[in-house]
DNA sequence: CAGGATCCCTAAGGATACTG
DNA sequence: CAGTATCCTTAGGGATCCTG
């Protein structure tokens, strides 16, 4: 990556906070809240099994379903079925999907490099070949690192960024 | 996301750290460790850069730094210059360069979701557009998460998977 | 400059027990 | 089933001081 002139400077958005991936960290960047969006991913929307599959304790589960659910990567559902009982479920919203190639991202990553072979992996459903996550600009130049650039975003009309 | 039926039963892959993400997660889990990488992406390299850069004591850069060379994301190599004393850099290693579609997706995510605005954006050096992560399969559809499928990956010649 | 050593604090997370 | 409440252990990480 490279930086445009006037942000050689990181102080001015690095710090604090501002910077965007330590803001996404803060959200997602521990083990069990990762973990719960990789089942929000395979379908689990029950807290029980969130619970079960992704190994944690009740307690755990609890304050990382409501966090996430705070931060709007998930969204609660009450629901009845005829004669059943009231059910919660915990789907995932827009934001929560906008989440998928870091997650598809940590997969891959994990597929190449990581100790253990887990033997699964992900496939397009429909022709099945390998999903794989790729950087890309709007005008659909595929990018390497070297290929990404920072730089200060134009203001709007309204004078914001 | 949707499973192969023998994947139903997740407890043959995803338990006991075998779950790609976890293993990923593992590595550069912490908040700490994922901004390393960042600014490995940014250019950084030398132990004192990341200290200040990433905002971090030098006990905690010392101890990431040889974790995630431990791990195979960095390389360190000490190099002299003319009349110069020694220095050491961490520079990423193909591995570690794997991880920019990760970086960039939590980059993105944080740019459209979080809670500050940054005011900086990534774009193609080359064109200026703004630069994205998607999920592709290997043949170059365009997937959503409804089309991305997990399945026991089939065993090689050898009868590793 | 690039750490190592020590001390201390906080956040993450497990275990167990209890509740609407 | 979907949580709360309590207790306890471990990991992450800052501050300070020291060294090759």
């Amino acid at each position: 990556m490279r930086f445009e002139e006037t942000l050689a400077d990181r102080s001015s958005w690095s710090t604090a906070g501002r910077c965007p991936i330590e803001q996404t960290m803060k959200v997602v960047g521990s083990r069990n809240a990762m973990l719960i969006m990789r089942e929000a991913f395979y379908g689990t929307s029950r807290f029980e099994d969130f619970m079960d599959r992704v190994g944690m304790s009740s307690a755990t589960a609890a304050s990382h379903l409501k966090a996430l659910t705070a931060a709007g990567l998930l969204e609660r559902r009450r629901y009845q079925e005829q004669g059943e009982r009231a059910r919660q479920d915990y789907i995932l919203t827009a934001a929560g999907t906008d989440l998928m190639p870091v997650i598809i991202g940590l997969f891959e990553w994990g597929i190449k490099h990581g100790r253990l072979r887990s033997g699964v992996e992900s496939v397009h459903a429909g022709c099945g070949e390998p999903a794989e996550v790729e950087v890309r600009c709007r005008a659909g130049h595929p990018l390497t690192s070297d290929d990404v650039e920072l730089r200060v975003r134009p203001t709007d009309k309204d004078g914001r960024r």
